[in-house]
DNA sequence: AACAGTAATTAGAATTATTCCAATTACAAG
DNA sequence: CTTGTAATTGGAATAATTCTAATTACTGTT
């Protein structure tokens, strides 16, 4: 069976966890580092639910509430997006480079694209003058191949 | 004062509307002509409240569900966008052509910014093989300058 | 170690936007 | 005028999220 820690975050991800979490005067805790390794363990972006039924096998004890908490902490630090769709539950995202998504129509499933610097740069002249972007979202529907094995994003990159 | 008429929908849109809803198979009604029709007066992103309250100006015993019930319509005949940011409520665009989306975080205001077709056929080239996008959603986020006189929206097409 | 001050966590109530439901009303065709 | 179907309605129900008012856990001091 699995240890306690088979879901210990790897040194350089508690290293960004901690120091992110210290510039906005916030401590490290327990729940922080669950929710923060669970979300790296496993980039299906799942939504705060999901995340709480993760959690629990490491933190039985742990509520809703504090998962919605920590969520949101993260999402402040910088460390994790908040990623919406219509309006399905919000889904949590630790991939920090600039990407868009898309999901699949089929199996609800989001992945992550990557996003070139240029493509984004391009993409902000488009604006009329006046119209200052500071960040742009961006996210396709449609459907994705999928043989019998699934793969469970289409870039992979922190 | 404003006659029963001043918000009436001119010929070309009354058929647009006609037309989608018969291909529907859906009747033309006098709530469905009056929610397009106020759509398009003021294209200004209306939540579906907005909506409501406008429209009561000509139909006041009109109710809510059938301004929901009648915008969902509108949607699925093609003749409306639906447009979510974050988990706000669904905000309703009648521009038909291809478009961006500028969302002021001073202001709240959402502008339509034009979306040539090869920019489109661009992005999709960024998907990985396997991963077909019938439609994609683009977002900017951040500030515009707006003068003393504020424009409703960066450009204006339907 | 006890204390004080603050931050994090908690269970459950409250909120909000939206959908559902069951009952009425409006049409359209025969 | 019937009869069948679609549209509308008010109110209840839902779902995700936020709020509230405790409790608990830390972090530094005495
Ligand atoms: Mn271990
Ligand atoms: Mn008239
Ligand atoms: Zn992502
Ligand atoms: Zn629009």
């Amino acid at each position: 069976m699995a240890s306690k820690h088979s879901h210990a975050l790897p040194r350089a991800a508690k290293e960004l966890l901690d120091d992110a979490l210290a510039r906005h005067g916030l401590r490290g805790t327990r729940h922080r580092d669950l929710i923060f390794g669970s979300l790296l363990a496993r980039r299906d972006h799942p939504t705060a639910e999901e995340v709480f039924v993760r959690v629990k096998a490491m933190a039985p004890t742990i509520s809703l509430a504090t998962v919605y908490n920590c969520l949101e902490t993260l999402v402040q630090c910088g460390l994790v997006r908040a990623v919406n769709h219509e309006r399905d539950a919000t889904r949590y995202c630790p991939n920090l480079s600039e990407h868009a998504h898309f999901h699949d129509r089929r199996t609800g499933r989001i992945y992550d694209v990557d996003l070139p610097e240029d493509v984004v740069e391009r993409l902000k002249e488009l604006l009329p003058k006046g119209y200052e972007a500071d960040s742009l979202e961006l996210n396709f529907h449609g459907r994705s191949a999928m043989e019998k094995g699934r793969a469970e994003k289409a870039t992979a990159s922190t």
